[in-house]
RNA sequence: GCCGAGAUGGCGGAAUGGUAGACGCGGUAGACUCAAAAUCUACUAACCGUAAGGUUGUGUGGGUUCAAGUCCCAUUCUCGGCACCA
């Protein structure tokens, strides 16, 4: 459902019938007031300490969820508590705004006979989200944002790519490729999710295609992007990430045949005795050289079948080993034997060398293909104190340790597991004494194909002339600018591989006739470097402002969805490792610290999405309880890490707790008198709570920060009566109250900031510090056990000695009466907690 | 299968090895009101008891400790990531 802009803030009076005040009035003014002041824009040239807080900006759908929200206000609030704590604070926002729903709007238009461009749906989306996250009221430093799908920003990606492709990090490949058919493009191996390998944006089955591809280098960087060394970063995407790149070590074999030699890569080179039969991938290119004549129609249908099957048909054979023997042999390097060379999909010609030697004694897969195909099964391995392996009945593979057996001089050798072993070491020196093989690391991680066969993202600045091939753009001919006059094709297809005076050019390098690659980058391109645009958005000269980057970066702050922990995370830290080895930055890492949000479900325990119509509109709630009161419940609502289910109930609590607030800060007292002990203790809360809010908030811990906040002013509220109120303790508890309540609540915070009569605002205020004297107590309650059970509790004054304590506890009547005839064996005092009286 | 996180009242969730359930929602009773809403006050883990008090309780089974939600061992379930990765 959709409000208009317009219609947004209107209050709904019936709400706040018993309300001193209307939130809306409040937000309105205050927002408009911070817009004039320019309370948020930043001077790069201050001279305070300076701290960069970026939250990941979001894609413009027009319509801002309970999701956004639950992202941005908790990283408003830590952003405006950094600055109340003395720092320079840069806090920008941008938007994400290339990218496929726009333009699939725009087909889904042509489809019906119009013509909207993705370019006015987008600009107009942005105009309609920026209305929205006004109401946030989040610091965001508008003067600085960047949008990606302004040919000024956009110039920028192609420009990298320019000298990622001169740096060599940039390449163009054929090979087999995924390819959504629903979406029609290719995509990054990090955008096919699950074992069923669905396109993670449509949940559409991926196919195969062999197509010539752009591909930036990651791989080159994976043992760098394994180590995390001096980031605050969250374990699980450290673990995500490391896993993801797939670090194994092992050797690298040669195996002769009547042709070319076939490498195999294998972290178990102990085993080498045993293999007895190779697999190749179905794509390997010597499986045609090496192909037998007799063989020949097999296997090219097994190729063929395997090119076409989806995962989804391999999944429905259940696994079930399938390949085809190719008709010729190679030499096992160390036995001499002669083994079968066969082809199977269980091989992916991604990983490794596309090529295994088969051991099917000791792997699992390698065993049932032997098993299925009547292959010979070797022992190699015997496992101790264990009967021993026999062959012909085992049910599955041994992959456990045992000593070497069957091989020659290695026979008796221990071999255990994690590869460092001593077995593994010393065979893998004696293959490079002998040149058959060498030691070799082997990564998971793939390098990060770009291209999109799509129109609305950052065109490829390459043209293509017959006679120079790939001829990269000069950069003075930069933006390679996206036609605005395009049609777009009911089947999806771009219409930049139509548009005749987009698509012919001339060669720059022989001025010949040339075509441009029609081809578009991943958005995630966009992304990977955007932070270094915030610090000079407009800048038409070079892409970032060197020297302000060399001051402003890294980013010390970074927020987030955890469901960027692989694709984005990993494409920045890439990103950033590649501008430093072309002399751009000198940042290796971009993110010091990250902090990811988990993710809020709808009502139903779902993810929140349009098709499900679970989605939460903020809009309704800010109507009814206004922003700072939706902003402090989806804070308190759980630990922000964990995210979890919306309930739309308990936003009643905390709309209680800013009413009761207002009251107490504000209005008149009752008559009353007030006590030299209940003063103490109204500045014990205080200081109590400006303790442990300040904890929570480096911690990231919001909820607990206002459950602290309500808890003092519970107290606030018990001891308040018109002799109080005349007390320091009580002015400095309004005072506080509202400087705590600041990153919070910013528009409440600030009126109550006002009308107590504070000059300037309450958002350039110190935060305050904790006097730790106004913590101690007189008098200490302490829970009193008998072996372990808790019998009384006593109240013994703070200076009290162990012995006073001990005697105070034994006297306690509900305690005497568990002593009587017994012996005290032990007694345990815990100072200011508990006594423990053992009988 | 591999890696990781988690399991606490009716619900969301708190707890540096030291009184489990902070804070809030919901519920019950009362005050105010012609009445309702709002607000305020008290109670609210379960069971027994008029009460004082007692027993049991942090997925399950063991262990360490004066003391365990927290530490150790085993186990079940849930969620997240990866997956025919050689």
């Amino acid at each position: 459902m959709s409000t208009s802009p317009e219609t947004i803030s209107e209050p709904i009076a019936s709400s706040y019938q018993s309300s001193k005040y209307n939130p809306h009035e409040i937000e309105k003014k205050w927002q408009r007031h911070w817009q004039e002041t320019k309370l948020y824009e930043v001077d790069f040239d201050d001279s305070k300490p300076k701290f960069y807080f970026l939250t990941m900006y979001p894609y413009p759908s027009g319509d801002l969820h309970v999701g956004h929200w639950y992202a941005e206000a908790p990283a408003d609030t830590a952003a405006r508590y950094k600055r109340m704590r003395g720092y320079n604070v840069f806090f920008p926002m941008g938007f994400d705004a290339f990218g496929l729903p726009a333009e699939n709007a725009a087909v889904r238009a042509a489809k019906r006979g119009e013509d909207v461009h993705p370019a006015t749906l987008t600009y107009k989306q942005i105009e309609r989200m920026e209305k929205q996250f006004a109401q946030i009221g989040a610091m965001f430093d508008w003067s600085k944002k960047v949008v990606t799908c302004d040919p000024e920003y956009y110039k920028w990606n192609q420009w990298l790519f320019l000298q990622f492709y001169k740096n060599g990090l940039a390449y163009k490949k054929f090979s087999p490729v995924d390819w959504c058919p629903n979406c029609n493009t290719t995509l990054a191996r990090e955008q096919v999710i699950g074992e069923e390998r669905l396109c993670d944006r449509c949940q559409t089955p991926v196919i195969k295609k062999d197509l010539d591809q752009w591909y930036f280098k990651v791989t080159h960087y994976a043992d760098e992007l394994l180590s995390f060394e001096g980031l605050d970063w969250p374990e699980k995407v450290r673990l995500m990430q490391t896993n993801w790149i797939g670090r194994s070590e092992g050797a690298e074999v040669k195996f002769q045949t009547e042709a070319e030699d076939i490498t195999v890569f294998t972290t178990r080179p102990d085993t080498l005795w045993g293999a007895t039969f190779m697999v190749l991938a179905p794509e390997h290119p010597l499986v045609a050289k090496l192909c037998g004549a007799e063989k020949k129609a097999a296997v090219e249908a097994y190729v063929e079948a395997a090119k076409r099957k989806t995962e989804i048909e391999r999944q429905a054979e259940g696994k079930e080993k399938t390949g085809v023997f190719i008709g010729s042999y190679a030499k096992n390097p160390v036995s001499g034997e002669d083994i079968p060379i066969w082809i199977a999909d269980y091989v992916l010609m991604g990983y490794g060398t596309g090529a295994i030697m088969a051991v099917p004694a000791h792997d699992q897969r390698d065993f049932e293909f032997a098993r299925k195909f009547d292959l010979p099964i070797r022992i190699v391995i015997q496992p101790q104190g264990e009967s021993a392996l026999d062959p012909n009945s085992m049910k599955q593979a041994y992959a456990g340790d045992g000593v070497m057996v069957n091989s020659a001089q290695f026979n008796g050798t221990f071999v255990g597991k994690e590869g460092h072993s001593e077995g593994i070491t010393k065979v893998i020196s004696w293959l490079e004494a002998e040149g058959i093989g060498q030691k070799q690391v082997t990564y998971r991680l793939r390098d990060w194909l770009i291209s999109r066969q799509r129109y609305w993202g950052t065109p490829i600045p390459i043209i293509y002339c017959d006679d120079c091939g790939a001829v990269p753009v000069p950069e003075s001919d930069l933006p390679v600018e996206l036609p605005k006059d395009v049609a777009f094709m009911p089947t999806g297809e771009s219409p930049l591989k139509s548009h005749e005076a987009f698509l012919n050019t001339t060669c720059p390098h022989c001025g010949k006739a040339a075509k441009r690659d029609t081809d578009t980058m991943d958005t995630f391109v966009d992304s990977s470097w955007y932070w270094f645009r915030y610090l000079s958005p407009h800048d038409a000269e070079r892409p970032f402002d060197k020297t302000r980057a060399e001051k402003w970066l890294p980013v010390e702050q970074y927020t987030g969805g955890i469901e960027h922990a692989i694709l984005h995370l990993l494409y920045s830290r890439f990103f950033t490792k590649a501008m430093r080895d072309l002399g751009l930055t000198s940042i290796s890492e971009p993110f010091s610290k990250l902090r990811n949000q988990g993710i809020i479900l709808g009502e139903d325990d779902e993810k929140m999405s349009k098709s499900r119509g679970n989605v939460v509109n903020p809009d309704m709630l800010v109507s009814e309880y206004g922003a700072d009161a939706v902003r402090s419940y989806l804070m308190f609502i759980g630990p922000w890490d964990q995210g979890g289910p919306w309930n739309s109930k308990g936003i009643e609590g905390v709309v209680r707790f800013l009413n009761r607030t207002w009251n107490a800060v504000l209005e008149e007292a009752n008559e009353g008198s007030s006590s030299e002990a209940e003063h103490k203790e109204l500045r014990r809360a205080v200081h109590a709570a400006i303790k442990e809010v300040t904890e929570d908030l480096d911690y990231f811990q919001f909820n607990t920060a206002i459950a602290e906040l309500m808890t003092l002013l519970n107290v606030m509220s018990k001891l308040k009566n018109s002799a109080m109120v005349q007390s320091p303790e009580w002015q400095e508890a309004q005072k506080v109250m509202v400087t705590l309540l600041a990153p919070f609540v910013p528009h409440i915070a600030e009126e109550m900031w006002s009308r107590l009569g504070q000059a300037n605002s309450v958002h350039v205020q110190s935060w305050p510090s904790h006097d730790k004297t106004a913590l101690v107590r007189d008098t200490i309650k302490m829970a009193v056990q008998v072996n372990g059970k808790v019998r009384a509790e006593i109240e013994v004054s703070a200076q009290a000695g162990k012995e006073e304590i001990l005697n105070a506890a034994k006297t306690e009547a509900n305690v005497a009466k568990y002593l009587i005839d017994q012996q005290i064996k032990r007694e345990i005092v815990v100072p200011g907690k508990l006594v423990n009286l053992v009988v």
